[in-house]
DNA sequence: CTGCGGTCTGGCAGCGCTGTCCAAAATCCG
DNA sequence: CGGATTTTGGACAGCGCTGCCAGACCGCAG
């Protein structure tokens, strides 16, 4: 409000140019290194913020971007958040974090509203705006950059970050397999999101290379939420024989399926394995703790702000590995 | 990139002069309702979208706000970004997402950087950055206006949004009270957190209010982790007699304790009741659902927002509901 | 000595708006 | 019907920077 201090006070004090002092902001080369001490001594002195907007204005470049999302994971939002924010502020850039509503008619006339508001250098995109052909058509044309993380669609299109959903779903399922389980039921996500349907048939093609056919009727369909779980779980629990391994598509939904099994008095693991996905911070605070598969989320977001904005980036595809985490959710498939 | 319309080109084709133009942007009178219409059929038809950055370097105000906060709940966070965010788009404000870490040194300087970079009209304080006193001090001298959510400290300085920690205290602990319980322990969070002092105070006078002395052995300290709940449970049980009843300061310390008490064979609620505090995804997740009070997170930043963006406060303090969820957790004290 | 390329610095226009001031047109009043 | 007042809209400066261009100065080869 009071005397914000601008570029020209600067020059007054260090007595140069205000173009010089523009060029140190900048970092940028012919000026003498006397020169440059001695107005970085004056931007220190007075505190001297140089305003983003007047930056914006009159330069090429915002150096903001925006990370849109449209989840509702806290878990999920919270670590794309931080790790696309921690490599922003350290290459310098500010990050805006936008919640869309995907299915709203005007979705892409709205986020293009926002490039040109802000300005905006570039976006990070994470699912399920990732898989909106509209959006990324519009982004094309416009010659906008932007990364997408995980895109479950036209994967090898654009600068990407992922990890293998196909194959995570394979490990989880050989390692309920070299348990002993054989009739494994598979708790699949939305149709929306095409990373449940990629752990469907990592979950599939891993049952076939084992000799064992894929059996539809042991596929729930849920959509992601903690109650779904519990249905598709108290569905298995009916079926003669019953399956002695649940596998969920997240963790979310095993928590549901973990928790109808309590109420049904199933022992977990002893009566019933059940496993998830994702690793969020649920899959530690249940009871017991499940086994699931750690997605490298806060890593996807900063690996997808460095593809798009520090410029060394050698491929335009990154894949980050996933881990098996075996906790106490599952256990060999009892006798008989 | 490419033809970004302005406001001139507006003006050009709507046929009047392009301050005109900005008047009705700006919603300002003097401005004949031919005219207005006029112009924003233009605007609608050119897909116009004026620049934030010039705006807010010609105008007196930017229409941006920050979010300041420092907690790594996830639940938590989303929530309040949600309340907050939704409030600031109503009112036509930018809200900015700032994770700030309230234990650098430079913290305030870098917070008022911030403001000056950004041209911030306000700020949205939510705990523990409520609690800074440095902060609190520089803001009120750079009279920048700010609104805290759930300030533990000098509750009535400025605007504040709070709920009622020691009434929701009191409430739990006489449920489980009346539920027949009366060696109830307590697991606190850490001293940071004023929070975690006002529920303690609330659990003591409730229970000397129902003439039970307050036990400090039955007081554990947590630091609002799973892990302390459960380390805090395990040592609970060594006690002789063993309490009846646990009230944890937050969900995450009672989804640890109700773990702890599984894993020793505890049952909930018939040998053990448990209750937490926030009413967190966790709550619904865990196996018994947790009893809990839901705080109303979203609503107490959409309230911040409001409070300070709106101008038509009628108080500088509001005080909203908390509400006792009444789940499976917590159930009649044993007999004997 | 001249010319050439490189380094350092300054001057100035202008980014796209808002704020302020002023002029013209419309309206009102006695 | 003249003058005061209100409504409407234009002119213009300027917010605080960056981009571009020009100019001063240097060293070095021809």
């Amino acid at each position: 409000m009071a005397g914000r201090p601008t570029i020209k006070e600067v020059s007054k004090i260090a007595g140069v140019s205000f173009k010089t002092v523009s060029r140190v902001l900048n970092n940028e080369k012919h000026v003498s290194e006397e020169t440059r001490r001695r107005v970085e001594e004056v931007v220190a002195q007075l505190n001297f913020r140089p305003s983003h907007a007047a930056r914006t204005l009159a330069g090429r470049r915002s150096f903001q971007v925006a990370l849109l999302y449209d989840n509702p994971s806290p878990y999920y939002v919270f670590h794309i958040q931080s790790g696309a924010m921690e490599r922003c502020h350290e290459l310098g850039y500010r990050l805006l974090m936008q919640p869309i509503d995907s299915n709203a008619p005007d979705m892409v006339p709205d986020v293009l509203a926002l490039v040109d508001e802000a300005h905006l250098d570039g976006l990070i995109l994470s699912p399920p705006l990732t898989e909106m052909p509209e959006l990324i058509e519009a982004l094309d044309k416009r010659k906008l950059p932007y990364v997408r993380i995980a895109p479950g669609l036209r994967k090898d299109h654009g600068l990407a970050t992922t990890m293998n959903d196909v194959a995570a779903a394979r490990e989880i399922t050989r390692h309920l397999l070299q348990l002993g389980h054989r009739k494994i039921a598979f708790v699949r996500g939305p149709e929306s999101h095409v990373s449940s349907a990629d752990r469907l048939a990592g979950y599939r093609q891993e049952l076939e290379a084992h000799g064992i056919a894929f059996d539809p009727a042991l596929v729930i369909a849920g959509d992601y939420s903690f109650a779904s779980g519990g249905a598709a779980a108290r569905a298995l629990f009916g079926h003669t024989p019953r399956p002695t391994a649940i596998f969920a598509g997240n963790d979310d939904m095993a928590a549901g399926a973990l928790a109808a099994a309590h109420e049904a008095d199933i022992a977990v693991p002893e009566a019933m394995s059940i496993a998830g996905f994702d690793d969020s911070d649920l899959a530690r605070a249940v009871w017991p703790p499940l086994t699931t598969i750690r997605q490298p989320v806060r890593e996807l977001a900063y690996a997808a702000a460095d593809l798009m904005l520090s410029g060394n980036a050698v491929t335009p595809q990154v894949m980050l590995e996933h881990e098996l985490m075996v906790r106490a959710t599952t256990g060999p498939a009892p006798k008989g």
